[in-house]
Order: C-alpha cells, then structure tokens, then sequence
DNA sequence: CTTGACATGCAAATAATTATCAAATACATT
DNA sequence: AATGTATTTGATAATTATTTGCATGTCAAG
C-alpha cells in the first residue's frame, strides 16, 4: 500500500543541498543551486520532491508569512525568525515552552499542530537600516531601495518635465505631451510617490534630480 | 505627507461586511458577499482595501499557512487555530503569555513581531471524519471526497476497458485506443490511483463500478 | 529482458494577488 | 453650487509561486 521511496541521483542531490546548506532556502533558490550540479533538472523535479521529502518526514516546509515556502533540512519541531526585509529565515529559541490552549477556548478543535514565528529586522538589514538613517534618508526614499520602472506615459510626462526649467501645472503638461488633462494627474500622483516629482508650489510640478536619474 | 483615507461606498462595505461577520474571509469570500449589495465592484478593489485598511490599522491581515490571505476585524493582537481540512480559521487564547526569545539566540535579529498558531480539526470535520470512520472509509477512498476528473486520454482508455467485458492487458488496450503502448502504463496507473481501474489478475485491467460512474 | 511502479523534464495550467490606466468620485477650496 | 485636484474604482493584463498532464526515462523484481 505505501509507496516507496527511490533514491534517484536528483532526490540525494536536494536532500544533500539542503542538509549542506543548513539555511533555510526556497525551492527555486535550491533549483538554482541544483541545476550547477545537475543542469538539466527541472523546477517542477525540485517541488515536487521537495513535497515528497517533506511528505515522508525526512524534511520540513515552512509556511512563513509572506511569499515563498521555504524548506528546512531539520525535522524536528523548533521556532522560526524571519526578517520582514530580505525573508532571511533563521532557528530560535524560547526561554520556556509555548503555553496550551486553554481547554474552554478550544470550541471544539481537535488540535495537532502548534507554529511560532517571530519576525523583525536581521542583523544585515539592521545594519542597513542604520546607515540608511546616519545619511538623513527616510528607508522609502532610497533609490536602489524603492527604485521602480516607469511606464510609457510616465517616462512621457517626466521628459516633458525635463524639458521645462519652471516648475508648470498640469494644462500646460497635457499640451506639452498631447494626453488629455485628465491622465496626467494620475500620473503625476504616480510620479511624486516614486519620488520623481515634487510639487513646489500647489498645483505646479517640477522634475527632481531623482526624476532626472530615472530618465537615463 | 500622510495620504487621507477617503470613505468611499465600497470601502464602508467591505469594512461593515468584515465587522459584521466576525468570521475571518478570505478577499474572495468577502467579494462574494460585497457583490450581493454592489454588484458592479471589482475583486481588485476588494483586495486593495483590504490593504490599505490593515495597513492603516484598522483590520488585520492574516497570513495563516497554506493558501489564501485572511482578514481579521479585530485589529488588536490575539493568536489563531485554523482547520486544515476545511482552512477555516477561529481566535484562540493561550493559557499563558508567549515567552520571549533567549537574548542570547536573538542571533542579532531586531525582533518587531509574532505570530502564534494552531492547526488541527475544527468541530465540522471532526465529525465528517468520524462519519468516515464508522462507514470503515479510509478518508482518500471517499467518492465524494476524491473524485477528481479524467483527462482526454485517461477518458479515451478508461472507455475502451468499458467496452470489453474480461480484463484486458497494456497491448489489446494499445490497439483499441489507437494510443501507444508506453502510454498505456501511465495512464493505467493515474485510473488505478483514482479508483477507476483495478487489476484482477497481474498486467490484466478491469474498470471498476466507479470507473463506469466516472464515464458518465 | 520485460513489466510495472515510480521519476523526470518540459510545457502548459492554475491560483492568488498585484499592477496599469482611463474614467469616476469625493473633498477641500473657491 | 462650481471647480480643481487627489484619490479611488473597474476592467483587465501581468506576475508570482506552484502544480499538473503527459511522454519518456529509469530501476528493481520477476
């Protein structure tokens, strides 16, 4: 009735990488790492073995807030931190075990399964952060932080921006850029969120030297 | 600098909706029920209020293992149990407060937040499950339970077995499905798996009662 | 050396969520 | 009340993460 498991060369491969590794990577992060060894597995090979291991116990999934599934090589039960920044995910420790539900708020569960997870900053991005705010940026701010594409009608707008020294309203942008009116404010507030933009008088826009950047 | 939240139709809905249920919706649940009152909304809307709304603290958003976001109305800090058959998701109080992280495996992580959860039955399917157990089901043999559907050729070959009456081996099937022999196994086994076929004597296949259902 | 169960690679499908953008709406200011 | 602007919406396309279908490949047992 049970199925058997086969040790095939791409099974022992995952569960190698993993055990090595001793992190707690997700499955394409362990596909790119594979593939150096094996380069013509697949990522469906990858999840589904990952699935299977985990199935039979030999490892562990991660359900972490967030995105991504990540796999842990240990599978005995312990506690998780993951950074809300870079989804680094590490082991901790509580100072005493996790309290039982109280029976009277049970409403009838039949509990098996118990998961704590901590998150915050690691130290990496702690680190970050701090240099972050020692230059006076607020953490949106920084370009290579929150840098994000254009589309056309923005990159349109910013350049009529560009070619204007003074700061000008939005009549004479739908001009300059043929839109109708009624677009570019939309684009605008689009802008000015990214950074772009500024607003140096009510009504009146002006390019930043972010902005400038942006269009190179 | 702060953006202002305009109380629009929608949004008053969906918060209303979220508050008046006390249940803990998914974004498409709740969609379901705004549909109801203002048939015209967009899902899209519904998931970006619910974004915005727990980013500004007024609900929260629950990211419970498994699949799909939920959405809490009760923005204050309280933990979870979750049925992992039917992902239903219920409050739950602990006996005692969680205990802190050891400082000395904090692994330098500026720890910000924490999430504890439960897993188990909740009281529906704790029952559905002692059903199964009286009828002497295993839980995955149940037709209501597993049935899932054919692929073309899995129909193409499951039909062919239907109109012979002994059973028949992989070369006799070949022939009558006009299929190649090699794809025969594969899809004997898939049938097999979902209770469609069944092996009378080795390398020799039968449809089963639910495999004629399944024709149907 | 066949067979059948289990595996794999590839491509396509799915599920949940997020982004884009024109058009609509709400709100403060005339 | 009218106006101008920021924010929000609806419709839909795009994205992300994961899963599935199927043909083919491999291994171990008979």
């Amino acid at each position: 009735m049970d199925k058997q498991l086969r040790m095939t060369h791409q099974r022992e491969l995952i569960l190698d990488e993993l055990r090595r590794g001793k992190t707690h990577p997700t499955a394409d992060e362990l596909y790119e790492r594979i593939k150096k060894k094996l380069p013509r597995v697949s990522l469906a090979t990858v999840y589904r073995n990952l699935e299977i291991l985990s199935a039979a116990g030999l490892i562990k999934k991660l359900e972490i807030s967030g995105r991504q599934k990540r796999f842990d090589w240990d599978p005995d039960d312990h506690d998780h931190v993951y950074c809300i920044q870079c989804q680094r995910v590490d082991n901790i420790t509580l100072a005493a075990p996790v309290p039982q539900v109280e029976s009277t708020h049970k409403q009838g569960y039949r509990i098996t399964g118990r998961r704590v997870e901590f998150s915050g900053l690691c130290p990496k991005c702690v680190r970050q952060q701090e240099h972050h705010q020692a230059k006076g940026e607020s953490s949106m701010s920084c370009p290579s932080c929150s840098a994000s594409k254009l589309s056309d009608t923005q990159r349109q707008v910013l350049q009529a921006l560009a070619n204007t020294s003074e700061a000008c309203g939005s009549k004479e942008l739908a001009a300059a850029t043929g839109l109708e009116a009624k677009q570019i404010s939309c684009q605008i507030t689009a802008l000015k969120n990214k950074g772009y933009v500024d607003s140096p008088v009510r009504c009146k826009y002006a390019i930043t030297d972010q902005g400038k950047q942006a269009l190179e």
